[in-house]
DNA sequence: GACCAGGCACATC
DNA sequence: GATGTGCATGGT
């Protein structure tokens, strides 16, 4: 918590997700996949243009047409198959209601989100927490990297064991969720760089000795 | 030119 | 279960 309190001091309050409507959240989930998210925002703006933004639209469009307007954010034909795996069950699911499709308990949208080929645990938790308003919290490559740097996990915690870190350190708290995540973001863009550039980091006087487990 | 970016599935041991 | 690899564009 204090983290959170002297990240956000820093960068004020997020307001993530940069997006518009449940879909389009869904789908900058899978298209930022290990990419920059200036190159997701040409793809989107690629299929607004196009006309795709809805879930029958994309069901109905060849995955060849997907990828090639998905192109700025690499990995352009998997996430094409991707993405279509996704919408492809929302559709068969839900019809062209994205609402319906995540109106249901967390841990039955989580596990329904990760059955989906594509779909992998952060992308899965970066659409139950931005898209379907649930508290979950979202873990990526920075959130790990500056735990690591404060020493409040160690090298081999994966995926779930920080997610449960963080849960328990916290309260259930959605908006809190939303916008620690967006701290975490903004901070590694900015300071916690993977060689070592943490000069002026908002959290650098933060102590970095406490252990993993404890409250903070 | 090297390195990085809000991962994931799959092969192999 | 842990480790390695392919996927690919665009910015610094």
């Amino acid at each position: 918590m204090e983290m959170y309190q002297a990240a956000r001091r820093h960068f004020g309050h997020q307001g993530w997700w940069p997006g518009d409507g449940a879909l389009e959240i869904c789908i900058g989930a899978i298209l930022t996949q290990n990419t920059n998210w200036k190159n997701v925002e040409k793809a989107i703006a690629n299929l607004k243009s196009a006309g795709l933004m809805s879930i029958s639209a994309i069901h109905s469009t060849p995955v060849e047409k997907l990828a090639e307007l998905i192109r700025p954010t690499g990995y352009f034909n998997i996430k094409a198959r991707r993405l279509k795996n996704f919408i492809k069950h929302a559709y068969e699911t839900a019809g062209d209601d994205i609402e319906a499709f995540l109106d249901k308990p967390l841990s039955e949208l989580r596990a329904e989100l990760l059955s989906i080929s594509g779909i992998g645990r952060e992308t899965a938790d970066s659409i139950i927490l931005y898209a379907a308003g649930k508290p979950t919290f979202v873990v990526d490559a920075y959130t790990y990297r500056i735990l690591l740097r404060h020493g409040l996990i160690s090298d081999d915690y994966d995926y779930e064991m920080i997610k449960e870190l963080l849960e328990s350190s916290l309260p259930e708290d959605v908006e809190l969720f939303n916008d620690f995540h967006a701290q975490f973001v903004a901070v590694g863009k900015n300071y916690c760089r993977p060689k070592p550039q943490c000069k002026g980091c908002p959290l650098e006087y933060l102590p970095h000795d406490i252990h993993a487990g404890e409250e903070f």
